[in-house]
DNA sequence: GAGACGG
């Protein structure tokens, strides 16, 4: 049936490349063509045409899609893995290794649509959910297209294993190299019984062993990230070149093809043979297609391409199924505090047998550091007993050594429990399995990068929760960031909410574990507080009262790291404000900190905020019983009473009514 | 002065 694609009649591919056509008029023109024609276009790859017509969506597209597939009667894709081999589709030492190694059987929905597409030849871009398979996806398709080119690379033949380094076939990017290793792993997997060469070349390695080994073994498939990639590709002495590539994959083909990475992939392109002489298949994958991405799609991929849109329309995706609750808190300051009480109840709550295993997402790597630091030290280091000393504390983020990185990110993934503090190298793709819960602290840089991270729990049918941590900053922009999604405030952290600069009465117990978290700031390396005090203003460029920012950092440093003179902000902050003149005196640069009317920064004592918590003792939540407070002290009973949002948000645990 | 991607 696949093979028919190639045969489709060019009338027909003539008419549905016409860029006038609607997809309502390519309906049309298919069901009205004869048995014959509309046999040869069943899976129709050229319905994706339609998309080039400036009025038709993707959504239309993937539904002008189904319907002929259904007007066609279509004998359907095959699902089974073991069919692939019986029809003579993909060599039986590939498909025997998945099904009796890794003992699958029935392909994904994913699966299905991309491997029976790409089989066929088609440019395919694939829009599936996160944890779907969409790896073997392309594999499948990709090493038995290089085993089609030499049918002896099927088998595993003594000797034969040798390929010349320049061999490569296919190539498959990937946005970060624990995500490139991990397809690795799979793509050795699947290779294991045939004489296909798999190598990966991605940074913090070493470069010359990477190329040793392939010039050792060859390479027919090369699982990279870009900057390691153009590095070989343009080093003419040592480096590899790849005349006869036949393959492109590009994973998260979304992150690939926007700002950061768009250039590098170009310069990767111009170093690839030219697709007008060598033909090449694209495959694309991502679990988001924005819509700024189509225009790049169209120009990068062969007219006639096949969009498998793979979201399963009864299916919620998990930016709608998983729980998510926002936190908003009074000030930066009272992050790490909200934090520490949330995971501690969490755990506390989920004893006996049921594992609490977190990803924290901080928007830049010396947050990151920082927040890792202070909870390794809230857990006591490697004391036994105390409330975290069952969960084990790792970090990850870009600017750790590539071991330090496979370490966390190894130990996290086989981890029971634990927490993950990581920045956004982990937000997509990557299978930790069984995490429960993925927090936010601050504004993700946009809708996708959200729903990425939030991908990380709930994989797999297994349940997570989400959470977003907010600072006053982020109000607003939250509104327009993260429109259309189930965000419902929660006001069950009690630290999240108090005011870290009264001098008045609070409760004991947030008394005392304010000052605990205080604490463990004092214990961290000065620098990792001077680091992310600056990398706030990094991460939070895109706000524009930079007054206030440096206020609301000042107060971070002096109310939750106990910090008597905050540290100097960046001097581009200084210029950038304007006519804020410097100086120590009023203890902090530019801005005076405090706000709220209160005098503070006046006490020279360097243990001012130990002795301020430590000597508050008894229970007196009554001086806060103020207006708007009530919620805040409700216990843990009342999850979603929140009272302060003034937008009215939904109070019962059922689906909530109000969006961002 | 963010994040990811080569040293």
């Amino acid at each position: 049936m696949f093979g028919a694609l190639r045969r489709c009649p060019a009338s027909l591919m003539r008419n549905l490349s016409s860029a006038t056509l609607s997809s309502r008029a390519l309906r049309a023109t298919v069901s009205q063509s004869s048995p014959a024609v509309r046999r040869t276009a069943t899976w129709v790859p050229n319905v994706a045409i339609a998309a080039f017509h400036q009025s038709a969506t993707w959504r239309q597209v993937a539904a002008a899609e189904v319907e002929v597939d259904q007007q066609l009667g279509s004998d359907g894709p095959i699902t089974q893995f073991k069919e692939l081999a019986t029809h003579g589709l993909v060599h039986p030492n590939v498909i025997n290794t998945i099904t009796r190694q890794m003992r699958l059987e029935t392909m994904t929905e994913v699966q299905t649509r991309t491997i029976n597409e790409a089989l066929s030849g088609s440019d395919v871009i694939a829009q599936a959910k996160t944890g779907t398979g969409k790896t073997l996806g392309f594999l499948v398709p990709v090493v038995q297209k290089i085993i089609n080119e030499d049918p002896r690379l099927g088998e595993r033949a003594r000797g034969y294993k040798k390929a010349r380094p320049d061999d490569i076939r296919a190539i498959v990017i990937s946005p970060t190299r624990e995500l490139a290793e991990q397809i690795a792993v799979e793509a050795r997997k699947i290779t294991s019984g045939t004489s296909v060469v798999v190598q990966v070349a991605v940074g913090g390695t070493q470069k010359r062993m990477m190329l040793a080994k392939t010039q050792r073994e060859g390479c027919h498939l090369l699982i990279a990230t870009p900057g390691r990639l153009l590095d070989i590709l343009s080093d003419e002495y040592s480096g590899v070149k790849a005349p006869r590539l036949n393959s492109l994959v590009m994973d998260e083909a979304d992150r690939l093809l926007d700002d950061g990475f768009s250039k590098e992939i170009e310069e990767i392109k111009n170093y690839l043979p030219d697709p007008a002489e060598v033909d090449r298949q694209t495959l694309m994958f991502s679990a988001t297609v924005p819509r700024e991405v189509v225009d790049l799609v169209r120009r990068t991929l062969k007219p006639g391409f096949h969009y498998a849109r793979c979201v399963d329309e009864d299916e919620q995706p998990t930016h709608e199924r998983v729980p998510q609750r926002v936190v908003q808190l009074a000030g930066f300051e009272n992050t790490m505090p909200a934090l520490y009480e949330l995971t501690k109840r969490e755990i506390q709550a989920r004893q006996a047998g049921s594992p609490f295993k977190a990803i924290i997402y901080f928007n830049s790597t010396a947050e990151v550091t920082l927040a890792a630091s202070v909870f390794f030290k809230l857990s006591g280091g490697f004391r036994r007993n105390t409330p975290l000393s069952n969960t084990r504390c790792y970090e990850i983020h870009s600017k750790l050594s590539q071991g330090q990185r496979t370490k966390a990110s190894d130990s996290f993934r086989f981890a029971d429990s634990a927490i993950l503090f990581s920045s956004d190298v982990t937000a997509r793709g990557m299978d930790f399995p069984n995490v429960t819960h993925v927090i936010q602290v601050g504004l993700p840089r946009d809708r996708d990068s959200y729903i990425h991270r939030l991908g990380r729990t709930a994989r797999a049918g297994k349940e997570g929760e989400g959470w977003l941590f907010l600072s006053p900053a982020e109000e607003h922009e939250v509104r327009r960031r993260l429109r259309q999604l189930p965000l419902l405030q929660d006001s069950s952290l009690e630290t999240a909410t108090v005011d870290m600069a009264a001098e008045g009465e609070m409760p004991e117990n947030v008394a005392k574990l304010l000052e605990e978290v205080v604490n463990a700031h004092k214990k961290v390396y000065p620098e990792h507080l001077d680091n992310a005090f600056r990398g706030l203003f990094g991460a939070y460029q895109w706000y524009g009262d930079k007054r206030g920012l440096l206020e609301m950092a000042n107060r971070l440093a002096q109310f939750g790291w106990g910090m008597d003179t905050p540290p100097p902000p960046p001097s581009s902050l200084l210029s950038r404000m304007g006519g804020v003149g410097r100086g120590r005196s009023s203890g902090g640069f530019g801005v005076r900190p405090g706000g709220r009317g209160r005098v503070v920064g006046r006490s020279g004592g360097g243990d001012r905020m130990g002795g301020r918590f430590g000597d508050r003792r008894g229970d007196s939540r009554d001086s806060f019983g103020g207006r708007d407070r009530s919620g805040a002290f409700g216990g843990r009973g009342g999850d979603f009473n929140d009272r302060r949002g003034g937008g009215g948000f939904e109070r019962g645990p059922g689906r909530p009514t109000n969006f961002y």
